[in-house]
DNA sequence: CAATGATGTTAATCCAGATTAACTTCCTTT
DNA sequence: AAAGGAAGTTAATCTGGATTAACATCATTG
């Protein structure tokens, strides 16, 4: 009995709800989706955006199984192959290469939330683009581009004055 | 044979190099350090303070065996329990609590990564400062005011206003 | 105890990026 | 093909926080 299931989502649905405990980790089979945040003001913060073969829950809640501080939402038709938290767990013990396998995927993921962290810091808006483009071509042209400027961390207007300066200057 | 070395550090001496490889994973025995990046302007951004009982390294340099982007300084006189890349993956072979405990710590700081992105984008200057404080209350005595700036991604001269603010205030 | 360096403050000026708002495409759906 | 909504653009104005610079305080160390 496979403890993983494939489950459709279709687009603008949710596989998780800020308030709510995050109770699977997800895997993207297909389609693309986005983890963000709602603030008191009611904007916006996209935090990651997931295509195939990545990861996305929300992290803290699902360790903690405390309420979820971020969405995730489907930005296509998407399939997620989902584990639940005690179901991992389990098979973390059964099997410890499963376990050395999330521990580098993480490992890795923390390593660039540091950097991104210090490169919001370090550069300016239009730097943060161009390495954003470098970094996920492919993102950049199935996402909207206001998600990209959330989450990037300025307004869609910014981005487009980027962009448009971009275009003139070559 | 314990793979685990006990290290004293004067204060001013680094325990990682940017452009060096990160060699070990370091555990604070006793004392402050702080990670931080410097930018192409010469400027320093400070991603995380740490204290007795918290992890410190590159991360991303020592999983890669690459340059590290980070240094690592201490603050204070201080001991550090170092262990090295190679050691501490054998040890995560023969003693799968072992890993299962350093995976929980590594999610537990992604999660907290994650949300200080957010936080990064979506609080003003002045609350970052309050959550910050009430956050790491012990951090706050023990590191300069201008390091507890860079932490939080602006200048000393606006984190000093918001601290004379926050004094009239009440 | 001078002197030097590290830390912190205050105030004036400046600017990257936000906000606002009006307009344009381009899809969808009927 | 009209109508409504999502996405993107442009330009004017505004502001949180940076920059600059002068000064204050306090530890160290010679």
């Amino acid at each position: 009995m496979s403890k993983v299931k494939a489950r459709k989502f279709l687009k603008g649905q949710f596989v998780v709800q800020q308030g709510d405990v995050c109770k699977t980790e997800n895997f993207v089979l297909s389609g693309c989706l986005k983890t963000f945040h709602i603030d008191h003001e009611g904007q916006e913060h996209i935090v990651m955006l997931a295509i195939e073969n990545w990861w996305t829950s929300d992290l803290g809640s699902y360790i903690n199984q405390t309420p979820a501080d971020f969405n995730v939402q489907c930005l296509e038709n998407s399939e997620v192959a989902q584990i639940l938290y005690e179901d991992l767990e389990r098979l973390f013990v059964e099997i410890p290469k499963l376990e050395r396998f999330f521990r580098i995927i993480i490992q890795k993921a923390f390593a660039a939330a540091q950097k991104r962290i210090v490169n919001n810091f370090s550069l300016p808006a239009k730097e943060r683009y161009l390495k954003f483009r470098e970094q996920y071509p492919q993102i950049e042209q199935r996402v909207p581009q206001y998600m990209i400027a959330s989450y990037l961390g300025m307004t869609k207007e910014f981005l487009s004055k980027i962009r448009s300066q971009l275009i003139e200057e070559q």
